[in-house]
DNA sequence: CGAAGTTTTGATCAAATTCAAGAGTAGTGG
DNA sequence: CCACTACTCTTGAATTTGATCAAAACTTCG
């Protein structure tokens, strides 16, 4: 049943050097040494949320952070704005001013550490080493919701959706899951509001990309990519027509 | 010509704080004591940029981060998409893989300070304290990027920009900038950059907030909210009708 | 099997992109 | 100071795309 590599049980935080510039592409590392998984492990409970359950709400006072150990968990700034999908050693619940700054809700059944607020504090001003990890954790997550602002800025309904799923597969390999099939683990709805496009657009837009070769779906939650070069050329099909009107559109200087 | 608080130059980092639940609205804290900034001040060097200078691009080796003096610097993940607009204070050039993530350019004409990225790492390994300072910043980059992803995900031209001008204008006021009126630093075209939109569009939508008299142009980067009433309802507008058919609409359970 | 929840698919309609031209601003140099 | 040029911005008309409404096909699960 185990996936990837898991050393030991207990808390995982593992994500993508800040400065080591050599690593073949995108795996991470684990973040936490034995004593500080212990550490944590020791502050922290394990807690478990059915799907659908709601984890804390925007503007709750902020009692603790989380480290998911299973299931999947998004994030919304409102009712229907999904703004990351969190998987296996991902952290959430970071707060404002001791208020959340997002909702969660479980978008599978979850089980995950819940860490107080209160404890992680004393915890990271105790080890110094500890927070440089969480800063290359974070800036994990500053690019990612990059990432994710960069599909909503997509033109075309099926650029959106071929991010998603380039996306996703990224994620999964980053993940050490196997990758010969991109498997969704959210529903058409999820990626609805995580593309910012209605549901029936999600859904005709896999119909494109299935009727044009370009991915299979064995159901709809596996999907294979057929023709990558298709996938990839319709997930970079540029955005919108600010025509560059004066710049004679020079081809990025690559250095 | 000074505007706001700024005690002593040199170096200059605030946020808002992780914890300190008492804290008005969102006015940000200087992060860094004189030692800090002075020790920050011996490694980096004072650089400067004429508007539209390219400072760095995506998939450059990392050499150095940023910390803004004056002007406005946008990042982009792409030629045609802005990430963010930097302000005095911000920090950017982070890396990943010691390259960088994404492309920045002068919007304005700017200065900042240049630091060396081997001597920023020495010098986060010197000082713990200095890194739970960076932690508070980058969460509140992240909550940015989430916040300009939610402003990609508005379904309508004329709420895109509302809550592009109430970031604006929420910014400057966290910047400590005078607030009766919105000052836009960069133009029509880098707006709809930002807001994921065409040029033509972003015209359109500043016309309709005019003769709804929800705004007023003192001049094209001069806007001045006529109608807050208005301008919130346009921006809190819902975005997509993936109409919840089960969930009969709770009103979101406030606490 | 039936019922509730999902997903696909179709038809209509509103909104934004595109293309294109015209109005407004700067900035330059005579 | 004004005319000239280069930009930026606004506005219009045609076209495309996705939202919305609605119904039908498919899944799940009790």
């Amino acid at each position: 049943m185990a996936i990837g590599p898991s050393p030991s049980a207990g808390p995982n935080l593992r994500t993508i050097s800040l400065w080591a510039p050599d690593n073949p592409l995108g795996v991470r590392h684990q973040l936490l040494n034995e004593e500080q998984k212990a550490r944590i492990a020791k502050i922290a409970s394990v807690v478990r949320f059915k799907k659908g359950d709601q984890i804390y709400l925007r503007g709750d006072a902020a009692e603790a952070a989380f480290n998911l150990i299973s299931g999947v968990v998004a994030t919304f700034l409102n009712s229907d704005h999904v703004t990351a999908f969190l998987y296996n050693g991902d952290v959430f619940g970071l707060s404002e001013e001791g208020r959340y700054t997002n909702s969660a809700k479980a978008t599978t059944s979850v089980t995950a550490y819940k860490i107080p607020i209160h404890a992680l504090r004393r915890l990271l001003s105790a080890d110094p080493d500890l927070d440089v990890h969480i800063i290359s954790k974070l800036c994990e997550e500053l690019r990612q919701a990059q990432r994710h602002a960069f599909i909503l800025a997509q033109q075309h309904a099926v650029a959106r959706v071929a991010m998603f799923l380039e996306l996703q597969e990224h994620l999964q390999a980053a993940r050490g899951e196997p990758n010969s099939e991109i498997f969704l683990l959210m529903d058409r709805s999820a990626i609805a509001e995580f593309v910012g496009l209605s549901f029936a657009a999600v859904s005709r837009a896999f119909r494109t990309l299935v009727t044009q070769k370009v991915i299979l779906l064995r159901d709809r939650r596996h999907v294979r990519v057929a023709d990558r070069p298709a996938l990839e050329r319709l997930a970079d099909e540029q955005s919108v027509g600010n025509a560059p009107r004066h710049q004679p559109r020079r081809p990025t200087i690559a250095t």
